[in-house]
DNA sequence: GCGGGTCTTTCCGCAGCATGGAAGTGTGTT
DNA sequence: AACACACTTCCATGCTGCGGAAAGACCCGC
């Protein structure tokens, strides 16, 4: 028995995979694929979306996309409004916040923000490495009218700007030693200055990147030298608190 | 033709439901539903769920849960740890947020509810009515070691407590008057004192109930006049924010 | 080491389900 | 009125998701 071992290896899956039309990937089933394909024709700031425009951004039949949206309504994921139109649904803020509570930062890592930007005045943003990018986690708002923007739960990347180089500083390129908080003067966003520092979990993995960011023309001398002195301590008390070890962070102060 | 017309009326669908052992609604696309009731098998407080567990909470076939996780997964909404098991994914913050942010009621409620809890040091909260119940659409937690708890997502009932008496506070029953803010004391959660007013949106429909709470021992007369004081002035400032006539909400303080 | 347990994964034939065309209803526009 | 458009219902078809079976992976305790 066991007759695989002897038979020669062969790819898991059928290897000629076709062009696909579609975006349905191989393997996945297609209603669910579809229903979720609906969920992302929301973007970002649009209000409520008729049948229609749903149907044909996610390239659906209308019947087909009219059924998913049924039953993703029963569940709560999406809300029909009386005056017609569909809009995401309050499932979702309760899943979205489940999520993030199950990363288990909140606790620490909010009041760090908070007295980030009490005393900066700035806006306090942690980032989460995510595959090959970064996605942002947390975000208090500065006061000031004139501010830099992003938003709890999008992507960015990695490598480049205060948050992405902060991710990757301690495993840093052969030769290089970056020097904490890193700062970034209109890196990826002109300008828009960021000061951040890497966070450390228990494990020892780095858990996130605490920081501040602010337009350019208010990162003068003195702010810098404020911005720095913060950051640097909220990533120490962070990185104690999630029980990780402050040294390598302190290291590259 | 349209022989359909000529029939007597019949129901629209067949009548007899059978008895449901599984959960599946009449109508919906079985494979989104059992995918959906996947990722209402996540709990709160649980960490990293197995296969076998997610099957079973879900009344899912082990092949069927692997294969709808699997397509969940492509989409991000839930993801599959290197060590094994399953946790909730990221898309759904991003989706949450995006939810909330189509309420259009961030920027003044959030500022809103940042005064209230720096100027009383305790917890601040906003509600929405949610079909009979209403939802915890905002929370900022009191700096206190010792305070109540909600969280964010989270579904209450209407009709008590300090926030589900507001939301339908300027809809009263016949002859009753009520005074705003609403003051409870111990109402739905023993020991916790909420106040609570409603917040009116441009249609001059209820947009929400905005309020504090606190624990009932320090709830003492210096505590209500202010927390009466800011809760009123924030309810009156959100609700002209957004468009509302602040009238109603005035007449009965 | 062996054997029994649980969890996970692949494979595959069948049935039932999701699919999309067609036609119906309804609302607003010319 | 006639049209255009958005939405909804109905239904036959054939494809797709289903779950049984069995193999693999890994953990125990003996």
């Amino acid at each position: 028995m066991r007759k695989s071992k002897d038979l020669p290896a062969r790819p898991r899956r059928a290897p000629e995979i076709m062009p696909e039309a579609l975006g349905t990937v191989e393997g996945n089933v297609r209603a669910v694929d579809r229903a979720l394909a609906l969920l992302d024709a929301f973007r970002e700031e649009d209000g409520p979306l008729p049948l229609a425009d749903l149907a044909r951004r996610s390239g659906l039949h209308l019947t087909t996309a009219l059924r998913l949206l049924g039953t993703l309504e029963s569940h709560g994921f999406v809300t029909r409004l009386p005056a017609g139109g569909y809009v995401l649904g309050a499932t979702l803020l309760l899943l979205g916040e489940r999520f993030r509570r199950s990363l288990r930062l909140d606790d620490h890592v909010r009041p760090a923000l908070e007295r980030l930007r009490g005393e900066s005045g700035e806006s306090a943003t942690f980032f989460v490495r995510d595959g090959d990018r970064r996605r942002c986690l947390f975000r208090l708002e500065s006061p000031h009218p004139v501010r830099d923007f992003a938003r709890v739960g999008e992507m960015q990347p990695l490598g480049i700007g205060g948050h992405g180089r902060a991710l990757l500083a301690l495993d840093p390129p052969p030769g290089e030693r970056p020097r904490l908080p890193i700062i970034s003067r209109g890196e990826r966003l002109q300008d828009v200055a960021a000061i951040a520092a890497p966070v450390l979990g228990a494990e020892g993995v780095v858990a996130g990147s605490i920081g501040l960011t602010l337009p350019l023309y208010r990162f003068d001398a003195a702010a810098e030298r404020l911005c720095t002195t913060l950051v640097m301590q909220e990533a120490l008390a962070v990185t104690a608190a999630l029980g990780g070890d402050p040294a390598p962070i302190a290291a590259l102060a």
